[in-house]
DNA sequence: ATATTCCCCTGGAAGC
DNA sequence: TGCTTCCAGGGGAATA
């Protein structure tokens, strides 16, 4: 669920609240997670040590905490994170406890299991652990254009909707932003990556970046159960032109163009056939 | 090697 | 009301 925008909404708000705290004991349920959670790793990463700094990559959060000790964190479909006094009651599905000083806890609250926390080493401080190494360029860095994007994309002859969720191409985007981008730069879905032109790569670079700007200026997107820390939802959904709009008029073309779902790669994908070639 | 398909899980909405 | 089916913002393993 959560995509870049929604994860950097997350992860300012985890910075603004956990930069200089220390971690006292962790807890978890018992129950795996996307991977069974390793909780003597993440003791000896995080425990006693004080949170030196917290980033985002693609959909990904790194905690560092000194001494190259990390913590990488992903919220699969269904994570959430929160930072409450001990006193309050748990909830179901709170997999993961960070107890910390001042009497407050952070929890890692995921229903159906796909998130991921795991003890990383951390080579040098503000660097990327080693299994980050496989994801793309960040879209809102430098090393992401236009040319970038069609250089990559020469070899592939998957649909370029499949092309924009993998995250080794470039990290951060899931199926809201990959509909959302291709419809601000008149892309059909179902163009194979390798037949894009070059002025057409540019477009949907340009489009990427500022549908994801524009998204982390309004907190991210919340369709079903997304919120950031203090509860508020992604007020970007009132923004999408196509995504969850089957059967609603494009936005461009007005009435006389509907907005159609299809699938991909297992996937839903929303396009305007009439607007987007 | 690349590209789909399937699976992991829970919960909410829609259909009957 | 209750049951069944479908669907979901992710990613990785297993298949073609």
């Amino acid at each position: 669920m959560p995509e870049l925008p929604e994860v950097e909404t997350v992860c300012a708000a985890l910075r603004a609240l956990l930069l200089e705290r220390r971690v006292i004991r962790i807890e978890t349920s018992g129950v795996p997670l996307r991977r069974p959670v390793q909780l003597a790793g993440l003791r000896e990463s995080c425990g006693g040590r004080r949170v030196a700094a917290v980033r985002r990559r693609g959909k990904y959060i790194v905690v560092e905490f000194a001494g190259g000790c990390g913590l990488l964190l992903h919220l699969g479909m269904s994570g959430s994170f929160r930072v409450e006094g001990e006193d309050l009651p748990a909830r179901s599905h709170d997999h993961l406890i960070f107890h910390l000083d001042r009497r407050q806890r952070w929890v890692f609250n995921d229903p159906r299991r796909f998130g991921l926390a795991e003890p990383v080493h951390i080579e040098v401080p503000g660097a990327d652990p080693a299994e980050l190494a496989g994801l793309g360029p960040e879209p809102l860095g430098p090393a992401f254009d236009g040319g970038y994007l069609f250089d990559v994309s020469r070899v592939r002859n998957t649909p370029v909707k499949n092309l924009l969720l993998d995250q080794g191409v470039v990290a951060g985007i899931g199926n809201i932003y990959a509909s959302e981008a291709l419809f601000r730069a008149g892309i059909s879905p179902r163009r194979r990556a390798g037949r894009l032109r070059r002025a057409e790569c540019t477009a949907l670079a340009q489009a990427i970046r500022e549908v994801l700007r524009d998204a982390i200026a309004c907190g991210g997107t919340t369709i079903r159960d997304f919120h950031a820390l203090d509860g508020r939802e992604g007020e970007f959904a009132v923004c999408l032109r196509v995504y969850g709009k089957t059967g609603e008029p494009c936005p461009r073309c007005g009435p006389t163009a509907r907005i159609r779902r299809l699938t991909q790669a297992g996937r839903s994908t929303y396009y305007c056939p009439h607007c987007q070639r």
